[in-house]
RNA sequence: GGGGGUGUAGCCCAACAGGCAGAGGCAGGACGCUUAAAACGUCCGCAGUGAGGGUUCGAAUCCCUCCACCCCCA
């Protein structure tokens, strides 16, 4: 029954004579399949949520439905589920959904090239991800799936919305916002990476639009301050912070001459204001707009500026193409000096960051410098630049200077200021402006406010009626959703849900006259900011979730997915929760409290994927080796941050060593190691293994720590607690002499080392020393050694690779004669007396050489360890010649004389 | 330019909190098994840790400078 797809997938075990069922063999595709299809139909990793009791909660990012799974897909799936079935055996009980980003563009493109029904498009997608992640053995709770694209997930995304709306967190507001030409749609500043759509590659251009914001820029500083209590890598946490980009600096009032009107700039560098030589306005600036009314040459420098990037216009490096900038009709007033300088509108000052307007300040910035050379504008300097030890260096000459200096100084060209570091300085000028009332200290973000609108129709509508007389009316939360129509064309330029010819068209909630819906749809990111609050209670159609279990289980205890996702998904996700938190729907103000990233799968250093033509799909590997060595491969080949070179890494190999547990296993089955009732199970009680089928999440197992056995047989023997261990692996059931404690040892200390890596999240290594232990088995068994030291090893190698390779153990699990699933079982815990070595070899230098070595036992004092290191012959010779010694002893480890 | 990270054997990667650089795998080689090959099994490792300085009895590990590559921000 699992064979429904072996014997054309596996090449490489075509047998070479007759038996098919010969069950020596390893031959995944026999049972891998219909124990992944038991897990999913019997929904066997389901678990009951409890606000009382809460279970941990681990979560993995969901998938978007683009097609069948890729490989990125089953790395992750397999380091989560590794995370989670560990965490599962060591007594846990773990919350695991699973669930689909079901909105999004590639379904209209879909509908659009293709003529297929996106819904449609979607959900045989999904079908046929499900299919591969049961085939991987994923334990999810499928219980608890959800789809965003479903009206009974997004009904909630608008509901979500509205709180937010009525939080006034919501604005909708004219902006220049980023436009892509190829989605047709606008995009937020995250989505644009160099200047272009991160989804599709198309340059982006500005346009000014009427748009929808969320104001995830009021949580700008406690986004930035939380990071701190999270346990996140650091480089994700540096992400945002960069990408926060809080910076502290002062606004300063100037004058336009000869008026009363002032406008503010702002500086991070309020100590530079001496040299501020003119000043400069983004050209869409409204107080430049508006003093140049009329003006032709400055209608075209905006049109022509509206069409550059925000790279383009801000970049300093060289190549780039020029600032471009106009002066103004006016000239202001420097504060400072009280002189009067020219003004200019220029490309790279932008109107939302800051003021929209700063005064320019040549020798110590380098677009400052870049324009005033270009323009001809004057460069002053102000300041003496010093070594780190605050010495004088050679002056700079203002008028030859190619770069900006923006080195240690003290202020000289400063008036008053002069001799002044430039902090001290800093804080003097603003001080001595804001008595004047002409500045104050600003704090500044990078962070702008999150354009959620989009004019795509395969999305959650934006939950708004547009009404002549009443304005903007929110729709009442009782008449959500606010659904999609069935019969959109999406082979129209333009929005097919605006284009539609009567969605649109309904009465004002409020006042009950003809009205129109907003035919915009939220960001996707919109739907993945709050997936994980919907999981608790994914049918519930009286609310989005249950307020008290939400408490109890978030933050989510581990999220696991993709470093791409480290500015948008994630930074979105805190925000959510922190606004939901303010309009009282939350407890809790972070949503993961650990993170994991994976690497990425490339082939040959390069991004896999389908227009390179270099794609190597799960399907491909699961079906030629089964799933366990795919898991197994991937885990295994580094570090679960680093990318993985799929060139590099051997599921043959993988395969090869499995093999060679299947065939330990199968071996040691039914002739050794089943110690008769009674007999001291060397290793301990037997796990519990009599509860069979349970519910895994509950009761009855064994907390953690609980001793690992090998006996299946045998009653729940717990008087043996108090004698396992102490016999130290020469059971009356053993054979072969001395080797048995070696391999009990083994034993041991691969639990204790696999136990601490699993902790640590290092798969490769716990992979490596399972490798190990499947040689010391071998080793063993050549040795001759037979009996309860072997099954405790077989048994104890397939408890420690279950989370990692769920199939192949759970098939042996069973095959040796064990009740129950192997997934069910207490994680094994380590007998410290078997861990300890009795005896340790030392090392003995002379200088740092070594020497010699003494074998004690270990704990030995450093009295006597010196003493017996040199009575070491030829460390006795080195050392009779020299003058004083003195010795450096660390007990277990070392022993170095070292001659004076 | 600023920030984060990584550099160990032909390759992927280990090395607790500074203590004999090698756990594991891939590739390669030898041998065994075989008529032969594959598969399987056994065995085979002086690379001194990107470079240079420093601290230390002792540095892959800590500090400084530099180089290379990756990522983020400019």
């Amino acid at each position: 029954m699992a064979e429904t797809s072996g014997t054309d997938h596996a090449p490489m075990h075509a047998p070479t004579d007759a038996s098919t069922d010969d069950d020596s063999r390893y031959d995944p595709l026999r049972f891998e399949e219909a124990i992944g299809r038991r897990w999913y139909e019997e929904r066997t990793y389901s678990t009951p949520l409890d606000a009382e009791d809460p279970s941990l909660y681990y979560l993995t990012m969901f998938p978007y439905p683009s097609g069948d799974l890729h490989m990125g897909h089953a790395e992750i799936f397999s380091l989560h589920d590794a995370l989670v079935r560990q965490k599962r055996m060591t007594g846990a009980r773990v919350f695991n959904p699973i669930g689909w980003d079901a909105f999004g563009l590639p379904a209209e493109n879909a509908a659009r090239k293709r003529g297929v029904d996106p819904r449609q498009w979607t959900y045989a997608n999904i079908d046929e991800q499900v299919g591969s992640i049961i085939r991987l053995g994923c334990s999810f709770d499928w219980s608890a799936r959800l789809h965003t694209c479903d009206p009974a997930y997004y009904r909630w995304t608008q509901w979500v919305f509205l709180q937010l709306f009525h939080a006034g967190l919501v604005d909708r507001r004219p902006g220049l916002v980023n436009w892509c030409p190829g989605c047709e749609t606008v995009l937020a500043n995250e989505q644009v990476v160099e200047g272009r759509c991160e989804r599709s590659g198309d340059a982006v251009i500005r346009r000014p639009l009427t748009q929808w914001y969320f104001r995830i820029t009021d949580y700008a500083q406690e986004l930035l301050d939380d990071l701190d209590g999270l346990d996140w890598p650091a480089r994700v946490k540096a992400m945002q912070r960069n990408w926060i980009g809080r910076s502290e600096g002062a606004t300063v009032s100037f004058a336009i001459a000869g008026s009363d009107e002032t406008f503010d700039i702002y500086t991070t560098r309020p100590d530079t204001i001496f040299g501020a030589t003119y000043v400069v306005f983004a050209p869409e600036h409204p107080l430049a707009v508006t003093r140049m009314a009329g003006d032709q040459e400055y209608d075209a420098f905006l049109r022509e500026v509206s069409q550059r990037s925000e790279i383009e216009r801000l970049t300093t490096m060289a190549g780039r193409a020029a600032k471009r900038g106009m002066r103004l009709s006016f000239d202001v007033v420097n504060p400072a000096t009280g002189e009067e300088i020219p003004a200019y509108a220029a490309d790279y000052v932008l109107t939302d960051y800051g003021t929209g307007a700063i005064m320019a300040v040549p020798c110590s910035d380098q677009r400052d410098l870049d324009f005033a050379r270009q323009n001809g504008l004057p460069v002053r300097m102000i300041v003496q630049p010093v070594d780190a030890d605050g010495q004088a260096l050679a002056p700079l000459d203002p008028d030859t200077i190619e770069e900006a200096y923006t080195g240690p100084a003290t202020m000289a060209g400063s008036g008053p200021y002069d001799g002044l570091g430039t902090k001290e300085a800093a804080a003097a000028i603003v001080a001595d402006l804001a008595e004047r009332g002409l500045a104050r200290t600003t704090v500044s973000f990078r962070l702008r406010d999150w354009l959620v609108s989009r004019q795509r129709s395969w999305g959650a509508p934006i939950p708004v009626v547009h009404c002549p007389d009443c304005g903007i009316v929110p729709v009442p939360e009782d008449q959500l959703p606010v659904a999609l129509p069935d019969d959109l064309d999406f082979n129209v330029s333009g929005s097919p849900l605006d284009l539609h010819p009567t969605w649109k068209h309904v009465p004002c909630p409020a006042c009950g006259q003809a009205a129109t819906r907003d035919t915009d749809t939220m960001d996707t990111f919109v739907d993945s900011s709050w997936y994980f609050l919907r999981y608790l209670s994914p049918g519930d159609d009286k609310q989005a979730w249950p307020r008290q279990l939400a408490d109890a289980m978030l933050p989510v205890a581990q999220y696991t997915g993709g470093v791409e996702h480290a500015v948008l998904h994630l930074l979105y996700a805190r925000f959510f929760v922190k606004a939901l938190r303010d309009c009282g729907h939350l407890g809790a103000g972070e949503p993961f409290r650990a993170l994991l990233n994976q690497g990425q799968v490339v082939l040959d250093g390069a991004a896999m994927s389908k227009s390179k033509g270099n794609l190597v799909t799960p399907v491909e590997v699961y079906g030629t080796y089964g799933a366990d060595t795919l898991r197994g491969t991937m885990l295994f080949a580094s570090p679960p941050e680093d990318d993985i070179d799929w060139a590099t890494v051997s599921p043959s190999g993988m395969h090869k060593w499995l093999s060679r547990v299947w065939r330990v296993a199968m071996e040691t089955r039914s002739t050794e190691g089943l110690p008769g009732a009674g007999e001291p199970a060397a290793g301990g009680p037997p796990a519990n293994t009599g509860t069979g089928t349970e519910e895994p999440a509950t009761g009855s197992r064994a907390g953690p720590g609980a001793p690992i056995g090998a006996a299946p047989e045998t009653t729940d023997d717990d008087d043996d607690a108090a004698a396992s261990g102490g016999t130290a692996g020469d059971g009356a059931a053993d054979a072969g002499g001395a080797a048995t404690p070696a391999l009990r040892r083994a034993t041991h200390r691969t639990i204790r080392d696999v136990t601490a890596d699993y902790d640590q999240r290092k798969y490769n290594t716990v992979i490596a020393k399972l490798m190990g232990l499947t040689n010391e088995l071998a080793d063993a068994r050549r040795a001759g050694i037979t009996g309860t030291a072997v099954s405790e090893a077989v048994d104890t190698l397939l408890l420690l690779l279950a989370p990692i390779c769920p199939f192949i153990t759970e098939e042996l699990w069973t095959r040796r004669g064990h009740a129950g699933s192997v997934h069910d079982q207490p994680w094994p815990a380590a007998d410290q007396r078997l861990t300890t070595n009795s005896e340790v070899a030392v090392v003995v230098q002379v200088d740092g050489k070594v020497r010699g070595k003494v074998t004690v036992p270990a704990g030995t004092a450093a009295a006597e360890l010196q003493a017996m290191a040199r009575d070491l012959e030829p460390v006795r010779r080195l050392l009779e010649e020299a003058g004083t010694v003195r010795a450096v002893v660390v007990p277990d480890r070392i022993v170095n004389f070292v001659r004076g």
